[in-house]
DNA sequence: TGTACATCAGTGAACGCGCGTTCACTGATGTAC
DNA sequence: TGTACATCAGTGAACGCGCGTTCACTGATGTAC
C-alpha cells in the first residue's frame, strides 16, 4: 500500500510539474485531488473495497467534507478515477510481462505471474477494479478495459491454437487461475510465509504452463 | 437464489417438524429465525455480501427492527449462522463429488466442478463464506471449516504425489482455479451464455486435470 | 374443564452515529490596467 | 510598482437518510393446579 502512492502521483504530483509554482500552505491545499485519491487507496487497502468513505478520506487529507466536490462529481467519480488508474497500471504491467519472451506459453506464464503480483503490490487498485461495485453503465470507460486486455492476449493464445474458441478458453482458464491464486494469497489462506508472493507467482506461472500444454 | 431457500429450510422448517403444532398467524411469527435468514440470503444474492442489512431483512420478514434480537445476538451472529450453513453445504457437496470416482485425478476434477457449481447455485452462501468480512477470531467455528476441507482433499492429492508439499501445492492450485472461474462466471465476464455454468464446470475440471497431469 | 400465571416472541419509539450531498460564504491567488 | 477585481479551492453548518441497538411494553401461548 505504500507503493501505491508512487503510481498515483506519477502523473501530476507537484514535484514532477515544475512549471507550476509551488503553492504556499495557505487556504488552498495545492494537490487535494491526489491527496484524496491516496487517502482512498489507503482506506481500501486497510478496510477492503467497501471500506472507503468520502468523509474518512477528507479527514485524512485534512479538509472539510465539502472539499472533494470541487474535484469530483461525487463519491463514485473518485472511485472511478482510481479504477481507471488501476486499469492503466494493469495494462503497463501485463504488456511488459508479455514482452519478456517470444514463446507464447512463457508469455502467458509471465502474464499469470504478473497478475498475481499486481494484485498483491497494488492491492487497493486491484480491489477497486474488481469489486468496488461501480456501475459500469455510468462509467463506460471502465468496461472497455477488459476488452483491451483481451486484445493483447488473444493473439498470443492464437499462436498456441488456431481455434478462436479454444484460444479464448485458454485465456479464461489462465486468468481465472491467476485471479483465484491472487485472492487466496490476499486472504492469507495459503499461510503467511515471507516468500508467499514469489511462491504464488510461480504457482500461477506453472498452472498457465499446465493449461497450455494439456494434451486432451 | 430461489434454490437457497431449500437448503436453509431443510433443517427446521415447520413442514418437516410435524411434532411442533403449527402456530396460528397471531402475534408470534412462528419461524422468524429462518425467515430472517432467508431474507438475508436473498439480500446478499441481490446486492452482494455487503448489501445485507438487518433493517431490510426485517422489512422483508414483516417484523419490527427489534425482533431479530430475540434470535440472534447481533447482526454478525446472523451472518455467522449463514456462513456455518454455507460450510456445511460445501462439505456435503464436495464429499459427494469426491466419492464419484476412484481415480484421484477425476476426484479432484469433480471437486473443481462442484466448487464452481456451489458458487453459482448457492451464490449467497458462497459469497458469505468468502467475503462477508466476519471476524474469524470472534467466530472460531468458521475458521475450522477450511481445515476440514483440507482434511478431505489432502489424502486424495497424496495419492498423486507422496511429497506433502507438492500435494498441498496441487490442491491450492486446483481450488484457486475453480475459485477464479466461479468469480468470473458470477461477474459475467465470460459472457452470459445459457450454458455457461456447465461450460465453466467443464473448464474447472479440465484445469484440474491439466494441473494433476503436468509433467515438469 | 376452567382459571391464574409465567414465559417469551413480538412491538414501536427512541437513541446516537456516520454517511453523502448541498449551500452560502470567504479569502488567497493571479491578472488587467 | 500599485490597485481593483474576477476566479475558485477551500470552509463550516446544515439536511435527510438508513443503520444497529436498546428499552419498556404487550399480549398470545402453554402449563400448573
Amino acid at each position: 500500500m505504500a507503493e501505491s502512492g508512487s503510481l498515483v502521483n506519477s502523473v501530476n504530483l507537484t514535484a514532477v510539474t515544475p512549471p507550476v509554482k509551488r503553492r504556499p500552505s495557505g487556504q488552498h491545499h495545492g494537490d487535494l485531488r491526489n491527496a484524496l485519491e491516496e487517502a482512498a487507496l489507503a482506506l481500501v487497502a486497510e478496510r477492503g473495497p467497501h471500506g472507503f468513505t468520502l468523509a474518512e478520506a477528507c479527514r485524512r487529507a485534512g479538509v472539510s467534507v465539502a472539499a472533494p466536490y470541487k474535484h469530483f462529481a461525487d463519491r463514485d467519480a473518485l472511485l472511478a478515477s482510481l479504477a481507471e488508474k488501476g486499469y492503466r497500471e494493469q495494462h503497463l504491467r501485463f504488456s511488459a510481462a508479455v514482452s519478456s519472451s517470444d514463446d507464447p506459453a512463457e508469455q502467458l506464464a509471465s502474464f499469470a505471474a504478473a497478475y498475481v503480483r499486481f494484485a498483491t503490490e497494488e492491492r487497493a487498485l486491484f480491489d477497486i477494479t474488481f469489486s468496488a461495485g461501480l456501475d459500469k453503465s455510468r462509467h463506460p470507460e471502465l468496461a472497455a478495459a477488459g476488452n483491451a486486455l483481451l486484445g493483447t492476449l488473444l493473439p498470443i493464445a492464437s499462436r498456441i491454437t488456431s481455434d478462436q474458441t479454444a484460444a479464448f478458453d485458454l485465456l479464461v482458464r489462465i486468468a481465472s487461475a491467476a485471479h483465484g491464486l491472487a485472492l487466496f494469497l490476499q486472504q492469507g489462506i495459503l499461510g503467511a510465509d515471507q516468500d508467499s508472493l514469489p511462491a504464488t507467482e510461480e504457482r500461477a506461472a506453472r498452472t498457465a504452463r499446465a493449461i497450455v500444454h494439456q494434451k486432451s
